[in-house]
DNA sequence: TGTACATCAGTGAACGCGCGTTCACTGATGTAC
DNA sequence: TGTACATCAGTGAACGCGCGTTCACTGATGTAC
């Protein structure tokens, strides 16, 4: 791992674990393992090392594209939902933080490209499933995938965020919660089935 | 307006319009007028001061007692949303930011009580009025009311993090958004109808 | 009424500390001849 | 092969600044006699 990867990680664990704001450089270099003066070779300043884990160590949420077609729909959104809120609980600590501080928030914004993906990724990859589902005739035309989209990839945002609060790693009962915001979507399988046919 | 309430003004403005990175005592101090020393006669220490922000100038969002019963609950679920967007657009950058300091948020979490609400009394709202209506009949006894609550506050909540994330004050086409949230849980009503059908 | 003192909101100026940042330097490795 | 120099990753120690916080003070208002 060259150094500039090195510092990015442990930038990375420390904003994490510690929060934006004591994510100091003296913090970083510490965890990083070096002095503080190496983190000026690679980086301009501060605010480029919080910039450069906003943008390279983003994780991403993966278009489902190997779900398409197989077993019923109402599973695979199940399926998609317990990562995605995973996904929700990792990641929005960090990026929530940025909030804080309007000039940061404006730099990470300005930086997104098309494909860095940025905060409507997942919902545009639950968009997208839904429509190829459309195009094999297992989902209704009718439907309003964006709609759907957002409000089962909204769901699983705040079930995140509420998890994050409480100070928890994970949202409690995960798979039960994504089946019941599925079945209320509409969405069943002979495993996914409302609450009251349980 | 006592002093210390208007500290607390000048500190929710600064907050909301700086960041909470970037909400000093010097700055908090010049925006309420007064002198930095004059702070400390009212609270203990600058965290201090943003929890009393955050305790004490949240904005409420009022459960919707006046609507159970009245018009079509698509059109009620409609014109809750809305202004569930606009209060996530208020209050997120504030409460989203606490993220970025551990201490802080916990200090939050542990102060608060049953009845100044937190992050999940406006789920909770739109829960308590899905159960209104069922005892009315207006809505099937076999809905599942927590998970649709979830899923139309989690889209409102995203969609306004959407909305602050592009540095905007309002969700673009809020009231479209929320017709088609509504729709595509299954409620309608002769003005709130699927996309197709309009 | 006047006088002497108490109370209290508010302040100017300073404090030490930790922060982001820089600078002159080291020591290892590569390279030309 | 040895020698002289160049390159480059990395550092220790210091820097100035802005921050949160404190302290001794002021000046207005209340109050007892």
């Amino acid at each position: 791992m060259s150094t500039r990867e090195a510092i990015l990680t442990a930038a990375a664990n420390v904003i994490r674990e510690k929060g934006l704001a004591n994510a100091t450089t003296r913090e970083i270099a510490r965890e990083a393992g070096c002095s503080e003066a190496l983190l000026y070779k690679y980086f301009a300043d501060r605010e480029e090392i919080y910039l450069g884990v906003l943008r390279e160590r983003a994780t991403r949420f993966d278009d489902p594209d190997e779900l398409v077609g197989t077993r019923h729909v109402a599973d695979n959104l199940v399926d998609l939902c317990i990562p995605l809120m995973q996904f929700y609980v990792d990641s929005l600590p960090t990026t929530a933080s940025v909030f804080g501080s309007p000039e940061l928030l404006t730099a990470w914004r300005d930086g997104l490209t098309a494909k860095t993906g940025g905060p409507r990724s997942p919902v545009r990859s639950l968009e997208r499933y839904l429509d190829a589902e459309i195009t094999l005739g297992r989902v209704p035309r009718d439907v309003d995938t964006a709609a759907v989209a957002a409000l089962l990839c909204g769901a699983a945002f705040q079930a995140a965020y509420f998890a994050c609060f409480d100070g928890l790693d994970g949202v409690p009962d995960d798979e039960a919660l994504a089946v019941r915001m599925v079945t209320s979507l509409g969405y069943t399988s002979p495993s996914v089935q409302p609450l009251l046919l349980r």
